[in-house]
RNA sequence: GGGCAGGUGGCAGAGUGGUCAAUUGCAUCAGACUGUAAAUCUGACGGGGCAACCCUACACAGGUUCAAAUCCUGUCCUGCCCA
């Protein structure tokens, strides 16, 4: 039978960074009959495959979704293949575009294998919820609807304001099925504790009332502050672009880290690191460039290991504080006929070193004088001086730094 | 089904026959300053060309015109009101 910790000493834990729980009573009551019969609960975190990229702000969650397990419980991952069909309108104000089976299939494959940086998915449950919609018929359908009502669908915030909104904005009748679909998955596996957002919020308590309707006993709602984005605003996500991906390299992960604003990093050392309250407070009370250099490393490490994030750091103070080159770079092989005499015009190498996505760009960026190259970081003198070019040069255009390589 | 209002660059939102590759704001990129932060200032911001100029673009398809984002017809889509 297997042995759980003291039922406060989990509740102290899990409780820790949380926005929200409903209930922490019955949190309790399910912990300790846990405690009592060995049981682990069941705790359920959905994620839609929606994109290629598991974010940060999707490790919120997880990560809490990892205490669990830590502390014995089974994680229960629903890959939402059904739901992204449909597309959660949860803190939207518009519709989102529901995707077709074979992105989904494609990107659900990708999402487990970032998920599994966070969480140990061989000791997990993953159920892609396609496995029982896709069994459904109409008559299930309209039977899961008339569960709920116009009046309260339009109760949550996101409906409503669409709907008040001038010119108010569509709400399709699709997108209302999503929270009752989402609830369900919840009585499909029986879960003691579903984790999400705090826009989850609705979704998450229309899985209680599914499950009180299915006579199970109701599932605890844990919600998660949201993570904002390395813009410092927005909550973090695909479509704003203001997103940390797991499965970006070190380099990536870390300069993305150091550029957020200042203002962010308390909100990412408690929501994205392990470190201890009182170690954070000494990090912010201290300089400003070395908590976030401490930040980055803790990031990179538990993505990439710390090996990887020395080397970053490394990296980082080479380049931008003794203002030399990083001893890792992208490479960009460029072919041999362009070189005309151990020669290329300075235009024509930005577009071929990738630098620049057009030679218009390309030109003016080298005119704005953003681009210069080799040891002496020389800067041509237009666009179409002539660059002579070896094997190994290092280009160089704002932040972006390349060496070149002749093939 | 009927009436009305709309669909413009990543977003917001001007533009109602040539002066429009399209004002402005946000976002983005670059330069200066810095801690590759913030704030501030400056510049850029469809593609090809050194350039004259050419090509593509203002929901989609046609049409009128020397000339269309702008006018006409049809199609698709959205909102509001009525049924």
């Amino acid at each position: 039978m297997p042995t759980f910790p003291p039922v406060e000493d989990q509740l102290t834990t899990i409780l820790r960074g949380a926005a929200q729980t409903e209930t922490v009573a019955d949190l309790r009551k399910k912990l300790t009959r846990s405690f009592e019969t060995g049981t682990p609960l069941r705790v359920k975190y959905g994620i839609d495959p929606t994109g290629f990229d598991v974010h940060l702000g999707h490790t919120v969650p997880l990560r809490k979704l990892r205490q669990f397990q830590a502390l014995g419980h089974t994680p229960v991952l629903i890959i939402g293949t059904a739901t992204a069909a449909v597309g959660d309108p949860s803190g939207r104000d518009e519709a989102r575009k529901g995707l077709t089976p074979e992105q989904i299939e494609a990107n659900a494959g990708t999402y487990l294998k970032q998920i599994a940086t966070v969480i140990d998915i061989t000791k997990a449950e993953v159920r892609p919820n396609g496995d029982w919609f896709g069994k459904w018929g109409f008559t299930d359908v309209l039977k899961l609807l008339s569960r709920t009502t116009v009046q309260r669908m339009l109760e949550r915030d996101d409906f409503s304001k669409r709907f008040r909104a001038d010119p108010s904005v569509p709400i399709y009748l699709h997108e209302c099925l999503y929270p009752l679909m989402q609830g369900h998955d919840s009585v499909e596996i029986r879960a003691d504790v579903e984790l999400g957002g705090t826009e989850q919020l609705f979704n998450l308590m229309v899985g209680r009332d599914l499950q009180r309707d299915a006579g199970q006993e109701p599932q605890v709602c844990l919600t998660m502050p949201i993570l904002r984005g390395t813009d410092g605003e927005k909550k973090m996500g695909k479509s704003v672009g203001n997103y940390v991906g797991v499965a970006e390299p070190a380099k990536e992960q870390f300069g993305k880290t150091m550029r957020i604003p200042d203002g962010l990093m308390r909100e990412w050392f408690e929501l994205l690191t392990d470190r201890p309250p009182a170690e954070i407070e000494t990090l912010l009370a201290g300089k400003p460039n070395e908590a976030k250099k401490a930040l980055g490393a803790d990031i990179v490490s538990f993505y990439h290991g710390t090996d990887a994030a020395a080397e970053v750091l490394a990296d980082w103070r080479k380049q931008f504080e003794e203002k030399g080159d990083p001893d890792q770079m992208p490479e960009v092989t460029i072919p041999a006929a362009e070189v005309v005499g151990g020669e290329v015009p300075a235009v024509r190498l930005v577009v071929l070193a990738r630098l620049a996505e057009s030679n218009k760009e390309a030109k003016r960026k080298v005119d704005e004088g953003a681009f210069n190259y080799g040891p002496d970081r020389t800067k041509p003198a237009d666009g179409r001086a002539w660059v002579p070019v070896a094997d190994g040069l290092v280009v160089r255009l704002g932040r972006k730094i390349v060496r070149v390589r002749l093939g």
